[in-house]
DNA sequence: TTGAAAGCGCTAACAT
DNA sequence: ATGTTAGCGCTTTCAA
């Protein structure tokens, strides 16, 4: 239980052996007798030993430590799945998780950067909490970087963000199965990768089942519950309403869910909606419970991570530099055929 | 802009003196004249010299890294507040924050902290997302921790938690105010800090007020927005329905606000609702927002730094071992008047 | 006023 | 099969 500083040469001593001999027998370097090798990591443990990485690190080169730099953690609900996916991929390779935030910041943010290289981090994590377009400073050009949630133009990055369009198909699809032939779309007024690529996905996943698209049946607002409810209510009052609404997020279908009930109408009766994020908090909260397109976030997380460590350690050759996630669909209760009207037509 | 490897023999090669200087210059150290260390500086910066914390904690033992191991910081969305907290305080001290995650096992969670003692962190930040009793792992006695939302047994450890019992006073004294008697308290059934002090607060304040504590107006549930529909609904069924609905957490408010919707009341015309925790995300996308009494998530987490950098670096002899935060009061349109119906009387 | 050198704890090349 | 030792980059004591 002894764990005040005992250093290697502790341990040597007690075994009786020289440093050397300890520090193999510990990491599997050179070649000594396995008796040897057990007899000291007995020692060693009763000792309490533990490396001290600083200085190992040092030796090595190398501080198993990564930098995690990101956007507004502090105000995005699913941070927390973002940086979880990344510690327990970073403990999985020995590493350890340094996390800095610069709430867009720049100079904060390179100060935040410079202070990570300073304790020699092997490698970056470039973290953005909604899938956007960004600028990568350019101290990360020379260290292992790899961009989540994020894409440069500069190509010396490597990425990972959510399939966006495919995860609008898998709503849109999903509301199509279910019968649906007037599909409203919430879309995000915000001009970012994640607003057009859902957009995109909706109206080629319309086109692509013979369906033509109703740009009367898009309402564009903020990506927030109140631009949510703004936006479905400006389509349910319309003469030809739609059956569905598939929205940019969760909050967004927060917002229809209030658009409904102020109409009268009930969920998913009388209008059946999809949202994406699948914030359990919003998602699993809502009554009834939304169904949703999961986005990646602990996924990204995870692979972030790998990606650094095949960077770092070779073998990234055949790797995909550019990885899109795919997002699953989550399945609750805001989708139900929809209402028959007289000659099939909902009034 | 060379950042490849310089170190301070660089900077002491171009600048024509020993490294002896250049630390000096640096650092702050020795006694030489403004003119050399000047020039040294200059020198440094022009050379892009960055010191190597790594080389720098070894000798000094000292990292200027401070671990902080959370639970659930996944599945909570205010744990990037708390993380952000801690994280800008630390840089604020030149420190930087390993983040470590156990979801509340017991192994993992030692394997990680084995990690962050490994990397020599100065000291750890102890963090729950709910407040709760904990025990402390006991290798944490042998370095500066404070605990984070948590309390234990063990009085080595000094902490930060919310005032939950004042919470809980501010939420009723504000209903008080604005004219309701009969208020309903949605309580959570855990047997956690949090459920008894706040539902300590609610009695408290009414018997101080002059007012009876009715235990039928008291309905307990798990702290989600079924539990809390639930847990209204059965309120808002009685005869004498309160008008007023004070709620564990903002996610029984949700709750509450279907359990209005179903009951068709009208909030806040007929149903004034307050909760607890000011998650954004929730409190500001109900409709009508929500008034609500907010936990200092961010607060807590840039106490626990400073306390910490207290205990590290002296002077930490006239601080509050225990810290409980003021949780302040979010007002949004969530509460109006009781509705008077005959003989000043709710139906 | 400035510099040489020891040493923080570890690894690994080189001896033995 | 095991040990000696240099050195990772920095700080700081001590000497010049």
């Amino acid at each position: 239980m002894r764990n005040i500083r005992v250093g290697i040469k502790d341990v040597a001593a007690a075994a009786g052996v020289s440093v050397t001999t300890v520090s193999h027998s510990l990491s599997g370097g050179g070649v000594l007798p396995e008796a040897t090798r057990k007899r000291v990591q007995l020692i060693a443990r009763e000792l309490g030993y533990a490396p001290n990485r600083l200085a190992s690190g040092l030796r090595n080169q190398r501080s198993q430590t990564i930098g995690f730099v990101s956007d507004e953690i502090a105000t995005t609900p699913f941070a927390g799945a973002v940086v979880l996916g990344a510690q327990e991929a970073a403990a999985a390779h020995d590493w350890v998780l340094m996390v800095v935030n610069s709430n867009l910041d720049v100079d904060l943010e390179s100060r935040e950067i410079r202070a990570l290289l300073q304790h020699q981090v092997d490698g970056i994590v470039y973290a953005r909490m909604y899938h956007q377009k960004v600028v990568v400073p350019p101290t990360l050009g020379s260290i292992p970087t790899v961009l989540l949630d994020a894409e440069s133009d500069d190509d010396r990055f490597t990425s990972v963000v959510p399939d966006e369009a495919g995860a609008a198909a898998t709503a849109v699809e999903y509301l199509l199965r279910a019968g649906h032939t007037r599909i409203g779309y919430l879309a995000n007024q915000d001009d970012i990768p994640a607003a057009i690529s859902r957009l995109t996905g909706y109206r080629d996943t319309l086109r692509s089942h013979g369906l033509p698209v109703d740009e009367a049946l898009i309402s564009t607002a903020s990506p927030s519950a109140a631009g949510g409810r703004t936006a479905a209510s400006a389509l349910l009052s319309r003469a030809e309403r739609p059956t569905a609404l598939f929205c940019f997020n969760d909050q967004m279908a927060m917002g229809a869910y209030q658009a409904a009930g102020l109409a009268g109408l009930s969920v998913p009766v009388d209008l059946s909606i999809v949202g994406i994020d699948n914030l359990e908090i919003i998602a699993g909260s809502l009554f009834p419970g939304l169904t949703t397109v999961a986005l990646p976030h602990y996924e990204m997380g995870r692979w972030a991570i790998e990606r650094l460590h095949a960077e770092i350690h070779g073998g990234a050759a055949n790797d995909p530099r550019h990885l899109k996630l795919h997002c699953p669909l989550v399945e609750r209760s805001s989708v139900a055929p929809p209402p028959i009207t007289r000659a099939g037509q909902p009034h």
